[in-house]
Order: C-alpha cells, then sequence, then structure tokens
DNA sequence: GCAAATATTTAGGGTAGCCTAAATATTAAT
DNA sequence: ATTAATATTTAGGCTACCCTAAATATTTGC
C-alpha cells in the first residue's frame, strides 16, 4: 500500500502533467513548489518513487509517471473527484470548501467503498468544480472544457464548470440562473465590451460580460 | 493535529478502560498485545502520549488517559461509528465490512464534516454493531447494553445490537422479525433448555434459544 | 564557447515510528 | 524474605520523510 506522502507525490506529477504530451516528465524544482516542499525533499523522493516504478526518473531531467504511476494517480483523482461530489450533493458543502476534505478521503483504500460511492452517487461524470471524474477503468476525457469566451456563435453547450472558486462569481452566476449543467448558447457578442448575449435552456436570454465568461467552463455539445 | 498513530494508540487505551474506573491505567502489555506491536514501541509512545498531555503515564504503571485523551478518543469513536452507519445504511455494506474502512475514515479532521455526516444520518446513536454513538458533547451511555439472557421476566427492553456479525445468526432473526430497534419483553423461560418466549413491539410471540439470547444486546426501557 | 545564472543532487542531520535484545522493576511463590 | 517469573524500560538500530548548505550539472547570455 503506498503511503500518503507517496500519493500525494504522484498526484502532483500527475497534475502538473495534465494536458502535457505523453511521459512529459516533472522537473524537481516545478514539483518542489507545487508541493511546498525543498527540492532536495523532491529528489529523494524522485528516487524512490523510480525503485518502486511510479515513474520513470532520469537524474537531473525529472521524472515522469509510469504506467503503474499513471494509474495510481488516476484511482486518487477518481476518489478525490467522487468525495468531492459526495460532499457537496448529499453533505451540502459549498464548492469551495470540499477540496481540503477530500484530499484526505481519497487517500482511504477500499476499491469497494469507491465502487459503492460512485453508485451511490449514480456515477457522476464531473466533480463540483466541473472537472471529469476518471471512470472505473481509468479513462477520462483529455479534451479539457474550454472556457465560454471560446464558444462560438450559436454552438450549444453545457456549463461543466468554473476555473474560480470565488463566492462572488457564483452568486452572480446563480443570480443570471446559471449553475452546473445548465445548456447554453451566444446569441450574439455586443460590441466594445465584448459581453456575451446567452440563452440559456433553449429559452431565456441573459447578457453576461466577458470577464464572467473567462472563467466559466463549458462542453460544446456533440 | 495528532498523527494517524497517536490517534490509533488512544482510541485504544479508551477501548482497553472502557466500563473500568475513571483514570484506569493501561498495562504497556495489555496495549502491545492489542495493537499488535511490541511492548518497547508503546513504552516509547506512552512518553510522547505524557509528554503531549493525552495521558497519564508513571512507568511501570500503565498509562490513563487525561481529559484531554478521552476527549480525543471519544471523537474518534464517534466518527468511526457514524462512518459505520454511512457504511451500512447508505452505502449497503454488511456491518461484519464496515470496520476496517471506518478504521481509516475515522481520522479524516473535518469537524464540520462529522456534523453534516451525523445530521445527513438523521442522528443515529447506535451503529450497525449495537454500540452506542457519542454525542456531539462526547457524551456516551456509560451503561452497557447487556444480553437478552440477563433481562427478567416482564420487563420491556429495546434490541440495540448483537455481540456476533455472524450472517447466520442474523437471517434466523430477521426471520423470527427481530431487528435493532425492536422492542420486546420476555414472557416467560421455557424449562430445560432455557429458551426465551418473547413478546415483540407489544403483540407478536416468538420464542428464542438461549444461544441467540446470549448475543442480542438490549437495553431496558426507562 | 565560456562565464554566470539556475537547476539538481549529495552530504549531513533531524524526528516519528517501529524493531530486537539486554537491563531493570515489580509481582508471585515458596 | 529471597528467588523466580513476569512486566517494563532502555539501548541501539532501522526506515520514511523532512530540512539546510554545499557540491555539481545544465542552461543561458554574451
Amino acid at each position: 500500500m503506498p503511503s500518503q506522502s507517496i500519493e500525494d507525490y504522484i498526484k502532483a506529477i500527475w497534475t502538473l502533467s495534465e494536458g502535457k504530451e505523453d511521459r512529459y516528465a516533472v522537473s524537481t524544482n516545478a514539483l518542489a513548489s507545487h508541493l511546498v516542499t525543498s527540492q532536495a525533499s523532491v529528489s529523494e523522493m524522485y528516487k524512490r518513487l523510480a525503485e518502486k516504478e511510479f515513474i520513470d526518473y532520469v537524474p537531473y531531467r525529472g521524472g515522469s509517471l509510469s504506467p503503474k504511476g499513471r494509474q495510481l494517480a488516476v484511482s486518487l483523482i477518481r476518489k478525490h473527484r467522487l468525495w468531492e461530489v459526495f460532499l457537496h450533493e448529499k453533505l451540502g458543502f459549498g464548492w469551495e470548501e470540499v477540496h481540503d476534505i477530500a484530499e484526505q478521503l481519497e487517500h482511504v483504500h477500499s476499491q469497494e467503498l469507491t465502487k459503492r460511492l460512485d453508485a451511490f452517487l449514480d456515477h457522476p461524470s464531473i466533480d463540483p468544480h466541473g472537472d471529469y471524474i476518471p471512470d472505473a477503468d481509468g479513462n477520462i476525457p483529455k479534451q479539457r472544457a474550454k472556457p465560454l469566451t471560446e464558444l462560438s456563435i450559436g454552438v450549444g453547450a453545457k456549463v461543466v464548470g468554473v476555473l474560480d472558486s470565488n463566492s462572488k462569481l457564483l452568486s452572480l452566476l446563480s443570480q443570471k440562473g446559471i449553475a452546473l449543467g445548465t445548456s447554453l448558447c451566444i446569441q450574439s457578442v455586443l460590441p466594445f465590451d465584448d459581453s456575451r448575449l446567452l440563452t440559456l435552456n433553449g429559452n431565456q436570454s441573459v447578457e453576461l460580460s466577458y470577464k464572467a465568461c473567462e472563467l466559466i467552463l463549458i462542453q460544446e455539445n456533440i
């Protein structure tokens, strides 16, 4: 059973190499500052992780997840996000509060627990921050959700998250009737300030500033 | 934040001194065999725990929980038992499966989580094994539930647990209509084999062997 | 292409836990 | 009241992490 510390490192390497090419090597420096620890500790841990075959490590070149490492990382991400859904949906925590608690819960070892939790939550595919939850086989859409500012006019899409847990943004959105899962489409882009005029759920019309649109993550309908 | 190891020790001391007088000192030996560790480790840890004021420790005389230690122990027991209820009631785990997972979950630090979990579960007072769950202030009935064999004829009581997670016993009980929370009273004790003739919930009559009665925990009505 | 800047590793040390074996205290038995 | 048995602590050592400071690689800027 990997220690909590090892799990934290593996998850951090995964996070820092997300979106990068396969076998992207994370530098000692980047990992140290992400984990708020010393470079010496990372260097030491890289050796341990390589020894246990969680990463491929070439001194001075950083570490990249091995298949075994990626599997561990993804299972941690899966657990983390499932717990976030639980905390938000079932216990009523705000999406800005769930992270720290999920950070602890993700280290609980029990495949059966993860399976049952997933079923209890009705097999969710996104967490309260709009991040995709890897499925039981570790598959996760690599296509990142994109900000609303990058959506073309007339293309249907669904809100899958926000890039900011700032509660002011959240209250603005709820005021406008925008929430996770809301279907929308851009009617037009207003002149001068680039505000978007949106159609929500096929009927309601609302206007949203460029500043807010930048922080809303959407997924285009297929 | 106390380490997981410290929490395990404190909980073990609490467990071993349950039912004993206040400030009962647990011997090094007893604790070592309970935790399946060496006596030397316990001796060492006793010093650390005393230093941090979780216990009172007199060398060669064992350790007893301080108020601070008892508070930590009870909060762990509370979390453990609440998680057990969650795993059993919400995720459908059998009562024999919940212990090991709850053992991990109890170490998650978040008072708010405990509070919300408690509310989500509707403030349960006993766990799937029939053990009392300490309330938010750490109060827990000291009066242990007693086996049905010790209940006097004609005295009303409520089933609060079983002493065996054997599934055969459980299916026997469900067949007879006995479950956690069932109110009952002993009508009579049959000759020769000491089987009990019970009245369930004020109406239904069933017979139960001495062997089964020994394993059923009840609490007398007040 | 080489010096300066930067990144990384090694050296040397620390703490929390764990262990076994040896030393010492306590308790029990005659 | 000694001795024998048992319980407990101390001594000495191990691993997994963590740290700072020093040494060494690599990269960058001219």
